[in-house]
DNA sequence: TTCTGTCATTGAAAAATTCAATCCATGCAG
DNA sequence: CTGCATGGATTGAATTTTTCAATGACAGAA
């Protein structure tokens, strides 16, 4: 003898009928048409060489040996079911961990954690971090980096492009609309952030792409991180390049002022990462919802 | 959550490549290309969102979760293979049960009983009754009947068409030869069968369909039984008519003469009748094709 | 570096499963 | 007894699932 298991989905269908004591309604639990009851039985009645079921005087009779199955059949798919289950739990109710950049997270994700917590029943961590190979190197969940969408081992959704103004805060904003055409106030500096590949839009690339012609002072100030450099714009300390995702709820809440309507836009932009298969599951695809989803600031007031 | 159980084949393809840790080998154990066992474990790994295995230097790793679901699964899977082979056991185990007429059962059948029982492994069983309504209700594996092979609730496979000769013991057929053309000898009778719902090919039809121009004895014998018609025939108390199948090792070895080559055809036949789905089970298949197989006699002399 | 073995990916092919429609038997109400 | 209603069987045609063949990518070994 072969040893070997019966087609499984015969087993499945047996389970239910078998419960059920009717066909049709075992088709109504699997959410499938009768025939395909009958066929799936019919199958696994013919591998195991023996009757399943009598049907006589209408009623289904089950035969010994369909006794015997449905006894070991309902406990080994009860514990599969119980396992899986379990899996499935612990899968999902772990807290979910999200590494980005220390600018992302202060600015762009904080804000959308809650509805997220919520969305996944679940807290929701995030983990900072300056450097791409740091981030990709992280055991989080997914993460959210800056790139054109191609990491290998990573399965990648685009969050938003690249969009990017210059601003600053509403007083400096003011000086420099004050100043005459073309000229900054030569003691307003410009906060760069440091970028020696220049996968980022700089100041060079924004003034060629928008022409806005505006002169800028000769005052500089670097940083290494986005996150920083909105922070110094924030207190006055300068004009910064912001990304327009990013700074949405500063400038509805008038904490930073744009210079110009213009935006500078690169091929580049903000993707969210996980394991291949990520975003087939259920806590990738609830993931990927709430963070695409509408702007969390954009509620009535 | 669902409390419901995971793409089977999944579980299956995670069985085998947990067990042998790579995909190759578990694809070369289910036999199909490897490709198929990679869909269904990542399609199991977004059915429970985890990962199951990591592939980190070269090497099939299996996670913590991976770990468990084996714990249950193989313990499942083996209950329901012990179950489900037990249960083919015991229907293949069991002795094979025909019904069938008590002249096939003794003339036909008997001669076959051997080689069946060798095919099957299992001793062979034979139930004679002579009415067809005692045979159907009659609980066994299968039955040899006549008919046109339209019995409701049963399977059916021709095993060979009626097909009748005159024959005789030598003895009788000698003398029968020696008496003057178209003449029988007066004090050998006709041994009939009785038949009030006229199923088979009796005297009548066969001198009509053969047009042998025989003159028949008055005498007549009547049985209800085709068995012990042949049975008297053999011991000299008659002439009867025969099917061809049934009387071919008697003809070979001369227990039996043929009056004439004539031989009467009917639209009937001897079939082999199982419950539905029986032609397609093992047991169905292995007496099907003995049953049809070569003649048992016609081995090298 | 090149070779080898393993898993991933992908579009196409094959197989399996399911469906819709219909038949047939049985039970029940009139 | 007849006519309806219910539930399973049947069948040929979709439909979906699964598998395949070919190929790519990656890691370790030679």
């Amino acid at each position: 003898m072969t040893e070997t298991l019966p087609p499984l989905k015969a087993l499945r269908a047996f389970e239910e009928a078998f419960a059920r004591r009717s066909y049709t309604a075992a088709a109504k639990a699997l959410n499938v048409q009768q025939p395909a009851v009958s066929y799936q039985i019919k199958r696994l009645e013919e591998d195991l060489g023996t009757a399943l079921f009598t049907k006589e005087r209408g009623r289904l009779e089950p035969t010994a040996a369909a006794n015997e199955l449905f006894d070991t059949l309902s406990q080994s798919f009860d514990a599969i079911r119980r396992t899986s289950d379990r899996l499935r739990q612990t899968a999902s109710a772990s807290p979910v961990t999200i590494a980005t950049y220390p600018g992302i997270g202060a600015y762009w994700l904080s804000s959308r954690l809650p509805e997220l917590s919520g969305a996944l029943g679940v807290p929701a961590r995030v983990v900072t971090l300056v450097k791409d190979a740091d981030l990709l190197r992280e055991d989080a969940d997914c993460r959210i980096i800056f790139g054109k969408g191609d990491w290998p081992g990573q399965d990648a959704r685009l969050l938003f492009r690249e969009q990017v103004c210059a601003v600053a805060a509403p007083a400096q904003a003011e000086r420099v609309r004050r100043a005459p055409q073309g000229e900054f106030p030569a003691d307003l500096p410009v906060i760069e952030q440091e970028d020696p590949e220049h996968r980022w839009i700089g100041w060079d690339d924004w003034l060629r792409q928008t022409e806005s012609g505006l002169a800028l002072p000769a005052g500089r100030t670097a940083v290494n991180d986005h996150g920083l450099a909105l922070h110094m714009a924030l207190s006055g300390a300068g004009i910064a390049l912001a990304w327009l995702g990013v700074v949405e709820d500063l400038l509805a809440g008038g904490s930073l002022v744009r210079l110009s309507e213009d935006t500078a836009v690169s091929e580049a932009g903000y993707w969210l990462t996980g394991r291949p298969g990520f975003f087939e599951t259920r806590r990738g695809r609830t993931i990927l919802k709430v963070l695409t989803g509408p702007q969390p600031g954009s509620g009535r007031t």
